[in-house]
DNA sequence: GCGATATTGTGAAATATTGCACATAGTTGA
DNA sequence: TCAACTATGTGCAATATTTCACAATATCGC
C-alpha cells in the first residue's frame, strides 16, 4: 500500500534490538557510534543496520557515525515507544504475574492498568505492583473506560481464543499472546505470539544433530 | 555443508507450530489431516506445510493426507523432542520461577533438574515443583554431575553474559536467554533469545500507524 | 585548502524463502 | 478394471531479505 508497508518485518524487530545497546551507550556517555560497532553489539551485518535505519530517514553523518542520543530518540519515535501505552493482562498465573511485576515494561512506557482472571479464588487479590485482580466479566467495561490499547493473554490455552475475541470486541488494537495456540484475529487487531517451547524445540533440533 | 544444514530455520520453527494442533487432533481422535486443514489451523500456506515436511521425508499419502499420530511422531523425532532433555535455570525471579513451575515443559520432556540464584536470601528455598535453589557457585559441578544439556537464563541483564559464559564453560550445549541483552556465544553452543519487549514494540509500531 | 581517512546511504547482486501449478500416486465406486 | 477424485511432493517462478561494493560526504592534520 503506502511506502511504510513495504518495510520488512525483520527490520522493525531489529530496531528494537538496536535500542538495547544504545541505551547502555547513552548511560556510559558514548556520544557517537558507527554502524559497524552497533552491528557487532547486536550480532548483525553493518550494512543491515544502515539499511534498516535508512528506511526511515538519514540519521547518520557520513565519515562520523550516528549520534547515540539522537538515534535512540528516532528509533523510539519510529517504534512509537516515545509515548505510554495502556495494557491489560488476562490470566494471572505465574507468567501473568511475572509480566505484570516486571519493571522493564513500566520503564519503557507499557503501563498495565488492569489484571483479570476467571479463578474466583484469585479475584480481589492485590498484586505487589498495586493492581487488583478483577473478574474477566469486567474486561469489556475496563477496556472501554481505561482506554486499554493492548491486551496480553496468559491464560490456559483453551481459554485464549475466547478472551482474545472478548478483548478485540471490546476495542483493543493489539494482542500479545503467550498461550501456545493459534488465535484467529480480526483485521482491526494485530497479534504477536510468544511461544517459549518453540524456541526450546529449535534448540533441541540443533543440539541433537551435533550429538 | 550437509543436506540438513540447508533447511530454512523458519521451517524448523513451523514444525513445532504444526505439532500443537496435531496434539489436539490426536486427543479428539481425528485419524487423518490434509495439508490444507493443518495449514488453516496454523495460519500458513498449505504448500508450505508440505514443503516443510518434505525436507525430512514423505510422511503423507497422496489423495489421503497425513496420519495424525504418525506425523506427530515424525515431527517429534525431527525436533528431537521424542526424548527427555535435562535443563537448569539461572535466576529465580518471577520469570524463572514461572518457567520452572510450568507443567507444559515437563510434559514435553524438558526436565528442570537444577535452579540457581545469586541472591543469598533465595538460596535453599524449595520451589513448589520440588527444586531447591542453589548458589550460582554450584553451577559448574551441577552441570557436570547432572549432565545438564540446556541452560535457561532469567537473571538481570547485566549478569546474563557472565552466567552464559559459565554455563558454556561447564558444558551446556544450548542456552535459552530471556535477558534483553546480546549474548556472545562459542561455536559449540547454540543460543536462542526470547525478548517480549521486542514483540510489544512491534505491536506498538503497527497500531501507531493506524491511529 | 587539500589530500588522506572514515563512514554513511544505496543500487544492484546474491541469497533465502514462499507460493504456484501440476505430475504423481493413492482411493473409491461402478 | 477403470474413470473420477483427492491430496501429496516438487520444480520453478515470484517475492522477500540480506549482503556487497562503492559513490557521496564529512572530518582531520598539515
Ligand atoms: N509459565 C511459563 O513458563 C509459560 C511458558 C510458555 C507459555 N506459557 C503459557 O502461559 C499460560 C499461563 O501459564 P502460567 O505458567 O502462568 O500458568 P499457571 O498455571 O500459573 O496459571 C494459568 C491460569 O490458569 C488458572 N489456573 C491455574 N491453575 C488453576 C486451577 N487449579 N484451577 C483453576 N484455574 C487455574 C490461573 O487462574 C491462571 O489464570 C499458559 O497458556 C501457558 O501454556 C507459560
Ligand atoms: N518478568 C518478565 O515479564 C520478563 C519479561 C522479559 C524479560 N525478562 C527478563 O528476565 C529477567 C528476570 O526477570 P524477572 O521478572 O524474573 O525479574 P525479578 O526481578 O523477579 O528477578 C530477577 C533476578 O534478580 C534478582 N533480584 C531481584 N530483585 C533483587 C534485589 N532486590 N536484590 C537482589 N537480587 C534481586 C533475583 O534474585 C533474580 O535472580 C530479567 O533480565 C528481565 O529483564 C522478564
Amino acid at each position: 500500500m503506502n511506502k511504510e508497508s513495504k518495510i520488512p518485518a525483520p527490520s522493525i524487530e531489529r530496531l528494537a534490538y538496536y535500542s538495547r545497546p544504545l541505551e547502555a551507550l547513552l548511560d556510559s556517555e558514548t556520544p557517537v557510534i558507527s554502524s559497524e560497532k552497533l552491528a557487532r553489539l547486536c550480532g548483525v551485518n553493518p550494512a543491515q543496520v544502515r539499511k534498516d535505519l535508512a528506511y526511515f530517514g538519514e540519521f547518520g553523518v557520513r565519515g562520523v557515525g550516528y549520534d547515540v542520543r539522537d538515534l535512540l530518540v528516532e528509533i523510539k519515535k519510529i517504534l512509537a515507544t516515545d509515548r505510554d501505552w495502556t495494557l491489560c493482562i488476562v490470566g494471572m498465573g505465574n507468567l501473568g504475574s511475572a509480566i505484570a511485576e516486571n519493571e522493564n515494561f513500566k520503564k519503557r512506557g507499557y503501563k498495565f492498568v488492569a489484571a483479570f482472571d476467571s479463578d474466583p479464588t484469585k479475584i480481589g487479590r492485590t498484586l505487589p505492583c498495586g493492581l487488583i485482580i478483577e473478574p474477566t466479566s469486567r474486561i469489556r467495561e475496563s477496556v472501554r473506560d481505561l482506554k486499554i490499547e493492548i491486551g496480553v493473554i496468559t491464560t490456559r490455552p483453551h481459554e485464549a481464543q475466547r478472551f482474545a475475541d472478548l478483548l478485540m470486541d471490546s476495542g483493543v488494537k493489539a494482542i500479545l499472546n503467550f498461550a501456545p495456540v493459534q488465535i484467529r484475529t480480526l483485521e482491526c487487531c494485530k497479534i504477536e505470539n510468544v511461544d517459549f517451547a518453540v524456541k526450546l524445540e529449535h534448540l533441541a533440533y540443533h543440539i541433537a544433530k551435533i550429538l
